[in-house]
DNA sequence: AAACAAATCCGAAACGTTTCGGATGAAGAA
DNA sequence: TTCTTCATCCGAAACGTTTCGGATTTGTTT
């Protein structure tokens, strides 16, 4: 492995100088320049980072820590849809992106700054941490710049990127008690999940603007899970028999959301309409096809990258950033007979 | 940030005896590591992983070189499947990923050489290349540790995980045959993946097994792309009228293929059989649901990095991985009538 | 001729570890 | 007593860079 050294004697200039000449400093001859260029291609050269990250102290690394990347969340699109938007704006930056793994049962088992530290990452993007998530904290105290993806979280090194969830859920029933339905039932994620709990806000609003009263019985969990929301929409189904509509907080919850509801007899939309939330690629293809709302997922990730590279490269402040989302309106839904 | 130096005078011991205490070596008194490790917590201490890295030459982390990590690729699926197996098992090891991105027109545009030994990576994984790739040729040149997905080639330092394609595609036009098609059209995907290769391969087979003479103008190229596939597919239907059914190198381009048919008014399966190839999650959502090749996407990453990890740890030679796929029969294909 | 400025170069320290080769002292063996 | 052995520790070099502060040469100004 050739070093600047090597360049160095080969070139007939001291270290220092090839450093400089590398690196394009203005103090340094054109012709020498030229002959360190050269040699250091003949020697094939490439700079050691960690050697520059060492003394530098960046290491041009950026950190992205999902939780739940697996095979289920590969079929949600979801999460690597984020990731894909993530990694387009980092792969025009300077940085590279490394990967940290959380979910798994993994017996080296690092708090959060752990992980940071000793990988040097100049930032870190977190993506699917839930409410209680211990990382959640450390990440607040540590003055590593950060930004969440789905959590309003926020201070002087941390940023997030979200879409408005409170708007799109609202939007989303909205859309059902245009249609006739009164009897509204949801299946949600999970109690740790920031967006839970606003989609359950917007489904609460928008009942209350029909005036309707908010009924505790027709909400269930399905923590974002296909099997699950067939579960959970089977018991909702058979207790509230009235219901004529549901809205998922998830598009994989409401596919399986619409197998309960065939499994029971039920046509959609004709005896049940569906509206689901995200927009993933499964959900144009279903039939009947879904109506849900619509998240930029890739923007999500993009937009987090560019935050966080803007903090570190311009020293910028953190940002909220909100996206907008829109309701789709495609055939899982229609009007009360 | 706190060094080992900091622990070392506090503690009132040398650097060295705190290296070796917090690395488990024998020849520091019980009392002594304990005091050690106690000032450790205290200051909060976390090794600088670039320091060990630079000294000790290995950096304990992968790259992982993907190309078309994008949206396009979120939709597909396979990519990200593979990617999240190659997670699962890294997530058990002591290494981390670091994410190289090459299909973007970066202005850094950096040899595949360059990219390793700069970031020191103690071995990669390389996805999704194609057969003229340049980095093909310099990932054999160097000798750094590698295992290459879906590319059959192999040497002292590269081993390779894949599928065995010419069986997979001879299975999926042996089941057309069998149904009673004789007209098989084929939407492969470009000439330079080595899987398009080996899938015409095993479709030209199954033809000859059944005396069959292979017609040029029955195969098309899609690109691998839903939209391309579709393309192709109307302009093959008009061309072959005789054609009765289709063997599609992937599920995505499958999609487009049954697209076009329902477009020019053909039922599905009842006036052209539809085959694809990879089974990706929307391949059974779709209507009618897809005959197809199902590999284990998850597990040609899986495979893939376990094999790269026991390259490096216990310095084991490389392999070469075929994995078995399987035909799963839906509802896209049904016999002459 | 002396003084100054600009251009070009370099030595050495620093970044935070690991590790080689010994040093020290105490205990046991001769 | 002297020699070995063992347990425990440490100094210093090394990894490959960057960068601070200065040195040298050359040309320009007074």
């Amino acid at each position: 492995m050739t070093t600047i050294k090597h360049i160095a004697s080969q070139a007939g200039v001291s270290v220092t100088t090839v450093s400089r000449a590398l690196n394009g400093y203005s103090d340094v001859n054109a012709e020498t320049r030229k002959k360190i260029e050269q040699v250091a291609k003949e020697l094939n050269y490439s700079p050691n980072s960690l050697a520059r990250s060492l003394v530098k102290n960046q290491s041009e690394t950026l950190g992205l820590l999902v939780s739940g990347f697996n095979k289920e969340s590969v079929k949600d699109g979801f999460t690597v849809e984020v990731m894909s938007g993530i990694n387009s704006y980092i792969a025009e930056t300077q940085y590279d992106l490394v990967l940290f793994n959380t979910d798994s049962s993994k017996q080296r088992k690092k708090t959060y700054t752990q992980l940071c530290k000793e990988r040097r990452v100049d930032g870190v993007i977190l993506q699917g941490i839930k409410t209680d998530d211990p990382y959640l904290e450390e990440v607040m105290e540590s003055d590593i710049p950060c930004v969440f993806i789905d959590i309003p979280v926020s201070s002087k090194h941390v940023g997030y990127v979200s879409t408005d969830n409170v708007e799109g859920a609202r939007n989303a029933v909205l859309h059902l008690l245009e249609l006739g339905h009164r009897n509204i039932g949801m299946i949600n994620g999970h109690k740790q999940a920031f967006v839970s709990k606003e989609r359950l806000e917007g489904y609460k609003q928008a009942l209350l603007e029909y005036g309707i009263s908010f009924k505790d019985q027709l909400v269930k969990d399905g923590s974002f899970g296909e099997k699950e929301a067939y579960r959970e929409t089977m018991s909702l189904l058979k207790e509230q028999p009235d219901v004529t509509s549901v809205f998922c907080a998830s598009d994989l919850m409401a596919i399986g959301a619409i197998s309960a509801a065939k499994q029971l007899n039920y046509c959609v939309p004709e005896d049940l309409s569906v509206v689901g939330y995200d927009d993933i690629p499964l959900s144009s293809y279903i039939s009947p096809s879904l109506t849900t709302i619509s998240q930029d997922k890739f923007a999500l990730g993009y937009n987090a990258a560019e935050m966080l590279v803007k903090m570190l490269k311009y020293q910028q402040p953190p940002e909220q950033c909100i996206l907008k989302t829109e309701l789709k309106i495609r055939s899982s839904t229609s009007a009360t007979s």
